[in-house]
DNA sequence: CATGCGTGGAG
DNA sequence: TCTCCAAGCAT
């Protein structure tokens, strides 16, 4: 959307900004495209079946936001449309203190202040504010506001990400080029690439687990996740041992073990045994998909590396 | 306020 | 290889 160009689609202005939650601009452009070009209108979306879009978010990761995503657009669809009010866009499912802000702001022209990582990281310098996250979340947005213009308050909003995004970087800020230069406490002080200071993490720690690839005939077995939890609502092998559920395996007569694949969660990281074996009854949970039916691009990214060993050992 | 929740890219 | 992290939200 450019500069200027006043207002914008709510129902884009909103879906780009759930995507873009966590998650790059490289990362979300084709989904967002795919998602804009399936289902053009709220309304659409609404109707869509929940495994449609958990397949269609798949790979996208934080899946609880495609669960939100929907539980939203029924909400939104059923009153006849977006509130146009922070405080109304704010009680729907998905759409916290940034979320609201960022559509009042960029699809309603209001003037409300939108605090980020981005605007959290030009703040910090510009005030040269050396409490460290998350602690210096309230003083950070309250510095914001003090910022925030009656004027163009969108086009201020994304200028503020873009700034952080393009030049008040993380690492090696290019002050040189920086429009804020003149104003900023942290670069008169020579402490800018050491803003905003963050509370040390936690290492993760190893989990391990195992996935069984379950054969019947021409058919895996396959099931949706839990909604609540780890790759809630994805569609998964059959699994255990990694994320707190502990389930029988399927049953087989004997199971082959083909590897090992590793993912990286945000909170640990995981070795997942890959076994392959054939049904010997039928299954206690799941369902039988056909082999040509199981398409990769519906699994998410751990379930991915797991199909993506297991597929070279099942006959076609 | 701390924790749980994905993934891929940059340095 | 490893660390950090990206336009956060729910609980």
């Amino acid at each position: 959307m450019p500069p200027g160009t006043g207002r914008a689609d709510p129902y884009r202005v909103w879906l780009s900004e759930v995507m873009l939650q966590q998650t790059t601009v490289a990362a979300v452009k084709d989904y967002f495209i795919r998602f804009t070009t399936l289902w053009p209108r709220i309304e659409d979306l609404a109707a869509a079946e929940d495994a449609r879009v958990m397949a269609e978010w798949a790979g996208l990761g934080y899946y609880a936001r495609a669960r939100n995503l929907l539980a939203c657009a029924r909400k939104v669809a059923e009153t006849g449309g977006f509130p146009d009010t922070r405080t109304g866009l704010r009680a729907l499912p998905g759409i916290g203190p940034y979320t609201s802000a960022a559509i009042a702001a960029i699809a309603h022209d209001q003037p409300e202040t939108v605090v980020d990582g981005n605007v959290e990281r030009v703040v910090a310098r510009l005030f040269a504010v050396e409490t460290a996250l998350p602690a210096a979340k309230a003083e950070l947005t309250a510095l914001a506001e003090t910022l925030t213009p009656r004027k163009r308050p969108g086009d201020y909003a994304q200028a503020m990400m873009d700034l952080g995004a393009t030049i008040c970087t993380p690492r090696s800020p290019a002050c040189g080029i920086c429009p804020l230069i003149a104003d900023c406490d942290a670069r008169a002080r020579g402490i800018a690439a050491d803003l905003p200071r963050k509370a040390p993490k936690a290492p993760r720690p190893e989990r391990r687990g195992i996935a069984w690839v379950a054969r019947h005939g021409q058919s895996l077995l396959l099931e949706q996740r839990p909604a609540k939890g780890l790759l809630g609502g994805t569609l998964a092998f059959p699994s255990t041992g990694w994320d707190g559920r502990e389930l029988p395996p399927p049953g087989a007569a004997q199971w082959r073990e083909l590897g090992e694949v590793r993912h990286v969660f945000t909170h640990f990281n995981l070795s997942l045994r890959v076994m392959l074996g054939d049904l010997t009854g039928n299954p206690e949970r799941g369902a039988l998909v056909p082999l040509r039916q199981i398409d990769r691009d519906a699994l998410p990214g751990l379930m991915r590396k797991v199909w993506d060993m297991a597929r070279p050992e099942i006959a076609a």
